[in-house]
DNA sequence: TCGGCAATCAATCACTTGATTGAGGGCGGC
DNA sequence: GCCGCCCTCAATCAAGTGATTGATTGCCGA
């Protein structure tokens, strides 16, 4: 299956991590938390049920592994985008792009944020990963909405804490539904965008 | 807990199957769909694996039974609160109050719909009955800001079917979180009015 | 009162599943 | 060459895990 070499042999325990994990969220993807079986991800990597508890002492270090390979993804993703100087819409516009960019390119990631979010609940350890993670994508839009009401784009009675809880939970909430159109989608950015914006400026 | 007297037997089938519904119910919350076993139903409702299987098929066929049962549930509660003539701002809160109510009084109820959702995306038996419920769900939001623009309450800009998915998605989303408190429910739902509201009508 | 049916259970099946064990195989260093 | 370490696997374990079987029990109508 995977493997097109047989006889190659000694793959560096990084690079094996990172296949047991990659196999572990495309099954997760595919199964969900309840259909995860650890004889499936070895499969899928194209190695040996042993081997894998080698590199991945139990199921629970796997699956944090997993949140671990999602909070450096999105590490890296924020890192690639520096907008400090920007105003609070254009910085609102280019967040609203960003999803948009991850809804197009690669839904399964929202698909398996949603699992480990929900794990999360019952998983410690996902809890610990997961949690600052989504508590910074939710500080983003609070410091935009913040900034903006203070120089007038946005309404002045505008509560940011409560706006960019709507916001990430309306994006958040439009992944999970399994029609996720684009285009739905981009009706909601430009309500949200309306709907913050303050009726008597000029900014927009 | 039912039948206090353990000699008794011969339960009408129409209420064991209730009991193991709400047995399931319970575990689900507890341990999610991960760690739902047939075996646990049977001891919370005090009967046998065999006497679980005898009312209800399979493990699949009582999933679907408990999604049946939050339908009927929500259902009933939406019968009871026949709101129409009624202006839809009034309406808009009423249908806030009622969140809060179940926030407040059931919110359990909440962690078992946002799994039911999230497992109807790989079981089409749940997807059947999860995905009308959450439509008309939403539904009711986009006649009420549908009507709203008309009457000048909401923006003249305002897209009730974006807008009513924002609604459902930020209620829906808060629920999600761990740490749903009420007060943040009260700061997104007043953001959510102020959000919607038309700036220049006197209506509020 | 007694046949028949609905409801129940102890015992068991066939299979799954996370994890372990012990025996190597390959490769770098000396 | 060969020692030692990192990596791999076949085989196996023990605890589940959904489902079935066949017998049993209480109730109701004839």
């Amino acid at each position: 299956m995977s493997t097109h070499t047989p006889p190659l042999k000694r793959e560096s325990s990084d690079e094996r991590k990172l296949a047991i994990a990659q196999a572990a969220r495309e099954l997760i993807i595919e199964k969900g938390f309840e259909g995860l079986r650890t004889r499936d991800i070895a499969e899928r990597v194209g190695i040996n049920i042993a081997t894998l508890h080698y590199h991945v002492p139990t199921k629970n270090a796997l699956i944090a592994l997993v949140a671990e390979t999602i909070r450096d993804q999105f590490s890296a993703q924020s890192a690639r985008r520096p907008r400090t100087g920007l105003s609070p819409l254009v910085q609102l516009r280019m967040e609203f792009e960003d999803q948009r960019e991850t809804l197009l390119e690669t839904p399964d990631l929202i698909v398996l944020m949603t699992e480990l979010i929900q794990r999360a609940r019952r998983d410690a350890a996902v809890e610990c990963v997961m949690r600052p993670l989504y508590d910074y994508w939710v500080g983003q839009f609070v410091e935009i909405y913040a900034a903006g009401r203070l120089d007038g784009t946005f309404r002045p009675d505008i509560d940011p804490v409560a706006a960019a809880n709507i916001t990430t939970g309306a994006v958040g909430d439009h992944w999970r539904q399994s029609d996720t159109s684009i285009a739905l989608y981009d009706r909601i950015a430009a309500e949200l965008e309306r709907a913050f914006l303050n009726p008597v400026s000029s900014k927009d």
